[in-house]
RNA sequence: GGGGUGGUAGUUCAACUGGUUAGAGCACCGGCCUGUCACGCCGGAAGUUGCGGGUUCGAGUCCCGUCCGCCCCGCCA
């Protein structure tokens, strides 16, 4: 119905969110969509909105009647060009809410450039939609401000990290997407290839390994903002396909790489967000940061700590405690102080979220006014030992103290979640905005459930110089030249030095189960390129996605990526996966039999 | 694969223990309105209650199955 006009000559003088009062008196043309339109039967104001702001336009039908005749005919997302001049409004027709308040654009002439369908919701900050209507609609859950305003950062956040890159000397060079599948830890995602029917590329889960090769080949500083692919189940921080800022360098040690990515964040937040991070950033060790919090991400504003109780309860006659420890494992606390506020029910609720973590249960002691301890389990333990725990985790009336009695990692695991559970419901915060650290010195291998062992990051790390000689002998004891950067109790990327002797990456891979033949045959490529004459070398590579999320704010990843994928690894947009046509299954060389059921 | 939670108009929600024609706000459509900015006033249209089956005189509501979103576990740095 509605005429839909050419853009022709008319160009934009400005952008809507620009305005200001210094502009008065300028012909100009905004371009933009309808946010609103605001109808007196004689003026009509309409709001016009691009990726800056909203700018207010007013028709007039004695000083256009032509633009106002077609104002009329405007709806909500129609898109504008409108030319007309810049007017300062009157004091009392101002609009302190927009930082265009003080002016609007009387319209002159309006072209429709397109109509639009009626928005499934408001184009607004501040909604509260389904996600699978927002990830349905995308277009239009784009248009808000606040997506405009996290892709905006997030760009900035990127060229930022490049520039970083470049100016200290890093070459930023590509690497294949259709790659090999490497045992890197998660499963691949596959692309069968239609010229080796049977066979497949994988997608790189990292450009770990390729990098590796271009320090063997002489590209002593490297960095690339890099697509990777791991097919594991979603969650709000995780994506199928996600950003890594990858980078490696040569002949350098920790210290060098570690103060390259301090310079990287802190110039990444100077110049997005305009924040000073405080260097250096911490360095704490695997160890203590376990110890002490729980968890190798620790966020260190949670003024909450774990205490060791091991050595006072192992000889115990509370069977729970002094039987954990008797099997190898420890017995830690997690005291909170001033803990009135917490009712049994809350209580009850963290030993169930406790026993979801992995905890067999969550005893606990409360210490009443009276200094009386009220407990399931006090009755189990001697005055000796209720002295020793309550001087350990400074008890005071008011005082309540959590438990965790188990393997090591399943304690660790459950008091540090439960710590972060605490630190929020009773905003135990020291009121620092960022808390930027180094988590270093990680053990080079871990024991898989089963007891089996297996790398902790990945089969690639070196092992500290002094530690070579006890990969055979002593696996678990080997510490790993390992390093993770951590902001916020966020992982935002971790890395190492590499094995550039072929002779320790055996040594390393025989410890994992590989037999040098089988070694070969899996990583021959790696280890010719090491015995090439592979320089000392390491890097590290960035969540890039989750480190946008941090500078954008949000709970999820999906806040940061324009298009992201549901939990379940759908693209609701283009509706990915699809099936294919027989034909192009049979040119790939294959057939669809799927679990159960007939194929579709 | 498992646990939790949700799915009712475009959208956000309501509908007590099963009971009349499934309601409301916003959005949408029509009319009126010359300074609004969440404009206002009057009127209107709008539903396969995710889908399939069952119980019942009767199902949005109860049962079984299934699909989908989100959070979490497993998995994954």
């Amino acid at each position: 119905m509605d005429r839909i006009d050419p853009l022709g000559d008319l160009r934009r003088g400005e952008y809507c969110g620009k305005l200001r009062a210094s502009d008065v008196g300028r012909e100009l043309v905004l371009c933009g969509w309808v946010q609103r339109r605001r109808d007196h039967g004689g003026v009509i104001f309409v709001d016009l909105r691009d990726r800056t702001g909203i700018a207010q336009v007013v028709f007039k039908p004695d000083t256009a009647p032509a633009a106002h005749a077609r104002a009329e005919s405007l709806r909500s997302e129609f898109v504008l060009a409108v030319r007309g001049r810049v007017e300062a409004r009157a004091p009392d027709a101002a609009n302190p809410n927009l930082p265009t308040g003080e002016v609007e654009l009387l319209a002159d002439e309006v072209r429709i450039l397109n109509t639009a369908s009626t928005p499934p919701f408001p184009i607004e900050d501040d909604i509260e939609i389904d996600e699978e209507v927002r990830l349905r609609h995308r277009v239009h859950d784009l248009r808000r401000p606040c997506m405009q305003r996290s892709l905006e950062l997030r760009h900035r956040l990127l060229q930022s990290v490049r520039r970083t890159c470049t100016e200290l000397g890093l070459l930023e060079i590509e690497t294949p997407n259709l790659t090999r599948a490497t045992p890197e830890g998660a499963r691949d995602l596959l692309v069968p290839s239609r010229l080796q029917p049977g066979s497949f590329y994988a997608l790189p889960q990292s450009p770990q390994l390729i990098k590796q090769m271009l320090m063997a080949a002489g590209f002593d500083a490297y960095f690339q903002i890099v697509r990777c692919f791991r097919d594991e189940d979603g969650r709000s921080d995780r994506q199928l396909e996600f950003t890594q800022i990858d980078l490696e360098l040569s002949f350098v040690g920790v210290d060098e790489i570690l103060e390259l990515l301090e310079e990287i964040t802190v110039r990444g937040f100077r110049e997005t967000l305009g924040v000073e991070l405080e260097r250096p950033f911490p360095r704490l060790s695997f160890a203590e940061a376990m110890a002490r919090f729980g968890s190798d991400r620790p966020d260190t504003r949670i003024q909450l700590e774990i205490v060791d109780l091991s050595d006072v309860l192992a000889g115990s006659g509370f069977k729970v405690f002094s039987g954990a420890i008797a099997s190898g494992g420890v017995v830690r606390a997690l005291p909170v102080h001033d803990a009135d506020s917490l009712t049994r029910g809350d209580l009850d609720r963290f030993e169930s979220e406790a026993k979801n973590w992995g905890a067999r249960g969550l005893a606990w002691v409360r210490v009443a006014a009276d200094g009386s301890w009220q407990s399931p389990i006090a009755k189990f333990l001697s005055d000796a030992e209720r002295e020793k725990i309550a001087e350990r985790s400074s008890l005071r009336p008011g005082s309540l103290v959590f438990f965790g009695a188990d393997r090591e990692p399943v304690v660790c695991k459950v008091l540090g979640r439960l710590r972060e559970a605490l630190g929020a419901r009773l905003e135990r915060f020291d009121g620092r905005a960022w808390d930027p650290l180094f988590v270093v010195d990680f053990p080079l291998f871990k024991e898989d459930e089963q007891g089996q062992l297996s790398y902790m990051h990945m089969p690639f790390v070196a092992p500290l110089e002094e530690d070579i000689e006890l990969i055979s002998s002593e696996p678990l004891r080997v510490r790993a030249t390992h390093y993770d950067l951590v902001l916020n109790g966020v992982e935002l990327g971790s890395g190492s030095l590499r094995n550039h002797r072929s002779s320790v990456q055996l040594e390393i891979l025989e410890a994992l189960g590989y037999s040098e033949a089988k070694a070969r045959d899996r990583f021959g490529f790696l280890l010719d390129a090491l015995d090439a004459g592979a320089p000392p070398h390491g890097g590290f590579a960035f969540g890039f996605d989750r480190m946008s999320l941090l500078i954008a704010g949000g709970d999820s990843l999906r806040e940061v990526i324009a298009f992201p994928k549901t939990q379940r690894m759908q693209d609701l947009i283009m509706d990915a996966p699809s099936r294919i046509d027989p034909e192009q299954l049979q040119e790939l060389g294959l057939r669809v039999r799927l679990p159960r059921g007939e194929p579709k």
